[in-house]
RNA sequence: GAAUCGGUAGCUCAGCUGGUAGAGCAACGGCCUUUUAAGCCGUGGGUCGAGGGUUCGAGCCCCUCCCGAUUCACCA
């Protein structure tokens, strides 16, 4: 998008007019490099270690910093202003005395500008009011800023809480323009640190028990693995329609069959659905698969590695949520799910037939449709009534056979299958399986789907004939699950809306 | 997809029953060598989301559309 000159803000035509006057003196508004030797936060932390004694040069003590500037204070001959770097703020303190008059009123106070990026070489000392500062004895120019930044004012009152003014608040704008919402709102940052320590603890948990992580591919002829509308594209040079995956399940289950003892992806998946606070066409889960274990094992697991997360992040097992402190700690209940439905409505759907149950919905005033399957029926009943109360995380256990096409069915109970889901403040944040291993068995259960997508189901998946030889030619007992990341992450920082884990959530591109 | 609320300066917002678009911060010019939303004096800055209509006159009223937030519906 080119700019043409009416289009800029006077701000902007100012702030390019002072990168013609750097370069005028010979400033390059666009150095290449710069030597940093400490950040914000190494000096603010060990101040100690870095305060000269006399409050006089001290080369010993000599720090380099850099960052965009936030705040100025200038005040004639001397200046106050703060710079942020990649771990926070920190104040600098520069006087036209040592840093050169050309330098101090030509550059600093003329032509930089909030946001712009600078180096600092100088020691660090206290001013009067106490507050650790750098003092400056080189000033270097190191990238001019031509678009305003919006200016929070960040300040301590009386009660000492932290008062913000002018904060950037446009949910659409913080969005749209995440670049300045990570600049500008420093919680935004905190988050996403938090995000990626979760990964992390979960990577680890896994790579310490001797799983691998693997790839699998995004762009699949079949997609399957969860009950979802896909996107679809084209690839040219085959002249072949492919679809971006909803899930890696059937891929990392080939996997087991290949010979792996536990294979895990952290995967991008897409769903062609609508947009939601707890949904963004794509999104993140982690799938694992484990040879020789069950869906109890499976429990273990997870419990214990979520339990972990939270200590690695918040250093206990609480977590506040909301209005809710919901608690990690092991073990967690396990229901199943009849009995979550009996507990909380009184009717026990077991052994109950497809008209039956929707009888029982309508008892229940749950809006059902024609088409609803006794499946989608008893999710529904699950949904409406069970689900939401389940703040702390709880596991639902022994799902009917008819939603869950991939799963095992149970070893001693009929018309279920060996599957749960980990549900938490209200939300499934994980659905996992003792994986059905029996070829002949899951011909039929796919051979069911295809009947129903038949009848109009459009999630409903499609037969597989590849994943089908696979696990003709063996595979072993084998637990999986899906642990969505986002809704993880939600909960884990506190967040309200998926959009708040996401970097770049998906919006309607801007109109002019 | 439906309902509600919102879109005014770089940012946050005000703008009454329709009558020449405002404030704070930011910006610009000046004063100020340890300041704390620094202060003081002065100045500029707007396609009021877009288009149409009513009216002598529209930021405000009416219609259509765009974008967002929230709730619901759909959906892992």
């Amino acid at each position: 998008m080119s700019n043409t000159e009416s289009s800029l803000s006077e701000q902007q035509e100012i702030r390019l007019e002072k990168l013609q006057k750097l370069r005028e003196l010979g400033v390059n508004p666009y150095p290449f490099e710069y030597d940093v030797t400490h950040h914000s936060a190494d000096i603010l932390e060990n101040e100690d270690k870095f305060i000269s004694e006399d409050d006089t040069e001290d080369n010993s003590h000599s720090v380099s910093v850099a960052g965009r500037v936030m705040t100025q204070r200038i005040m004639g001959k001397a200046s106050f202003f703060t710079i942020q770097d990649s771990q926070g703020t920190i104040q600098i303190y520069i006087r036209r005395d040592d840093v050169g008059v050309e330098e101090y009123n030509k550059v600093f106070k003329k032509l930089v500008d909030i946001g712009d990026f600078v180096g600092i070489k100088g020691f660090v000392f206290k001013t009067r009011t106490g507050e650790t500062t750098i003092h400056a004895e080189e000033f270097h120019f190191l990238g001019k800023t031509v678009r305003p930044l919006p200016t929070p004012k960040e300040v301590e009152n009386e009660e000492g809480e932290t008062v913000t003014y002018d904060a950037f608040s446009d949910k659409e704008l913080r969005y749209r323009q995440r670049y300045v919402d990570l600049v500008v709102n420093t919680d935004v940052k905190k988050v996403f640190k938090q995000r990626t320590q979760m990964v992390q603890a979960m990577r680890n948990f896994m790579n310490d028990r001797g799983y691998m992580e693997v790839e699998t591919p995004i762009l699949q002829p079949i997609y399957g693995g969860a009950a979802a509308r896909p996107f679809k594209t084209h690839h040219n040079a085959l002249d072949m329609d492919l679809y971006l995956r909803i899930a890696n399940e059937l891929y990392l289950k080939r996997l087991i069959v290949g010979g792996f003892d536990g294979v895990y992806e952290f995967s991008k998946d897409f769903r062609n659905e609508g947009l939601s606070r707890f949904h963004n066409p794509e999104f993140t889960q982690v799938e694992l698969y484990v040879a020789y274990k069950d869906y109890n094992w499976m429990m273990d697991f997870m419990e214990e590695m979520i339990e972990k997360v939270a200590l690695e992040l918040h250093g206990t097992t609480k977590v506040t949520v909301g209005e809710n402190e919901i608690d990690f700690k092991r073990p967690w209940p396990r229901i199943p799910m009849y009995e979550a439905i009996e507990k909380e409505t009184g009717f026990d759907l077991a052994g109950k037939s497809e008209d039956e149950i929707r009888e029982i919905a309508r008892e229940l005033s749950i809006h059902v449709e024609d088409e609803m399957g006794k499946g989608k029926l008893i999710d529904e009943i699950f949904g409406e009534t069970v689900e939401p109360k389940l703040i702390q995380p709880t596991f639902i256990t022994d799902y009917p056979i008819e939603m869950s096409p991939l799963a095992k069915k149970h070893r001693s109970k009929g018309g279920v299958v060996e599957r749960f889901e980990a549900i938490c403040n209200g939300k499934e944040i994980a659905n996992a399986f003792t994986e059905l291993n029996d070829p002949v068995d899951q011909r039929e259960r796919f051979e069911e789907q295809a009947r129903l997508r038949t009848e109009g189901d459009e999630e409903a998946m499609t037969v597989d004939e590849d994943f089908l030889k696979a696990i003709e030619y063996g595979m072993p007992p084998t637990a999986g699950i899906g642990i969505g990341i986002d809704r993880l992450a939600m909960i884990m920082t506190n967040s309200d809306s998926i959009r708040d884990v996401l970097f770049f959530p998906l919006m309607r591109p801007e109109k002019d």
